[in-house]
DNA sequence: CTTTTAATGCGTAATTCTTACGCTAAGATA
DNA sequence: TATCTTAGCGTAAGAATTACGCATTAAAAG
């Protein structure tokens, strides 16, 4: 049964062979393992986190999956953060594509660990399939941090974008590329789906300092802010900070959406 | 023979099943064919242009190929604009992945034609293939115009990007979307590839209107290049043309790489 | 050979956008 | 009640963008 993969990998060789395609496809060089990264943002106390999960004590890794056949990537995308973190309907947004090779190779004790498999076998069908390459296509997504319910199981965790542990495969690469693609695309997204549903100036104005890692001058941010049209001020005031109360504001995604056609600029 | 293909994905499926990799691991629904898509922009007569491979008289598509095992994307890319058209060393970029289905499936008359292959052959391997998803992941290259040579057999030719034929695959909307891309990384692309080694601050300035469409004031234009420094005044002029004859310039590729880093803004 | 045409190259003025910062108000704390 | 800190509104200086005037020049037209 251990030789299985390496049979498949036979006939599928011979197949190609026998039909002379040997000039474009090359087919014993060309079978991927093809899967998808979430890259989720959240910001909470002033920090930009992502969400990790974490498969044991050691092990922690992006939301990652295969791609089913037929399956729009984003489709895909959607799917797999379900999956594994049951969370729906977010913004998501395809950044780059990558690929590993050896250097992002599990071992069996990292990659497996906590599924019911025989890790012999398993490491078998590991070495496999890192002969490969794998490519990995990258979604960014934005969520409000309040809506993610942490897991009974302690699965998932949000974790400070500053101190990131190690991750498996190539995934501090692609948090990277993920977070270059989210300042580079700031203009047209919709960055405010960070905040929870009420929100100060201040914390939107922290959150967009937190990206573009530069400071704003408090009034004029008010000032450029204002000019869309898309925050709706609300009566409440937020209490509890040893200063004014701040207003608490609200957006109007229809405005909002419709100013970020056009592009906001900082 | 014919059923080689099934016989391998068969082999695949049993020895994935019997790992117990049914939680994450769906290797059934997984195997995929990758390919690489190159889209090459050229600049003349004013228009800008996409260089495609003429399969024969009917069928057209952008250089493509299968990615190697172990290759990082941004080799293959290189090697397979080289393997399809022989250019080599120019500035390419990723800018997205698509997945295909059925839709942009290829019949056999138009996507082997000219290889040397059994038709009935070829169209079941074509079927079968295509009941996976193919992934494609493209990227753009910039190139000077007149430093692609035409092929002798006719192989690849530019075209206008306001009149591209029929293209397989999804092969348009990767044009349409490599398009968005170089608009939205202006800033810090080396457009000025796609210019001749020597060339006038008009030639500069229609191919900035064409890749961004809007107008720019002569005048401005002409000052804000200046500022960035990275243009040399040659002191030859064009001739031929019914008016003044302006002057020739060149760009100081290392000064232009590093106002690159910072962006130029237009 | 002279005039006309069309585009170049340099300059300035008007306008808009960006940035800097002053001042008062208000809630919590001492 | 005084003090501290941040909110909220405003103005002014400076920088960047935009609009456009005008002499110049090579080719084409007459």
């Amino acid at each position: 049964m251990r030789n299985f993969y390496a049979k498949a990998l036979l006939f599928w060789n011979i197949f190609i062979r026998e039909q002379g395609f040997e000039l474009n496809i090359k087919a014993k060089n060309t079978i991927k393992e093809v899967s998808m990264a979430c890259v989720l943002f959240g910001f909470h106390t002033y920090e930009l986190k992502v969400l990790l999960l974490q498969w044991n004590e050691n092990d922690c890794s992006l939301p990652m999956g295969r791609i089913h056949r037929m399956e729009p990537l984003a489709d895909a995308a959607s799917r797999v953060l379900m999956e594994t973190t049951g969370i729906e309907d977010i913004f998501l947004q395809q950044f780059y594509t990558v690929s590993t090779n050896q250097n992002g190779k599990p071992t069996i004790q990292n990659s497996i660990a906590g599924l019911n498999v025989d890790k012999a076998k398993g490491q078998k069908f590991l070495n496999k399939l890192f002969q490969e390459t794998m490519i990995t296509i990258g979604y960014y997504g934005l969520i409000d941090f309040e809506k993610v319910v942490p897991n009974e199981n302690g699965l998932y965790h949000w974790h400070k974008i500053s101190s990131i542990p190690d991750l498996l495969f190539d995934n501090h690469d692609l948090i990277e590329l993920a977070l270059v693609a989210l300042r580079k695309d700031l203009r047209y997204l919709p960055i405010a789906k960070l905040l929870p549903q009420k929100f100060t100036l201040r914390e939107m104005q922290i959150l967009y300092e937190t990206i573009l890692n530069r400071q704003f001058d408090r009034r004029n941010f008010h000032k450029l802010l204002m000019k869309y049209d898309f925050l709706i001020k609300l009566p409440e005031k937020k209490t509890g900070t040893a200063n004014k109360s701040p207003h608490l504001y609200q957006i109007d995604f229809e405005k909002y959406e419709a100013a970020l056609q056009d592009g906001i600029s900082y």
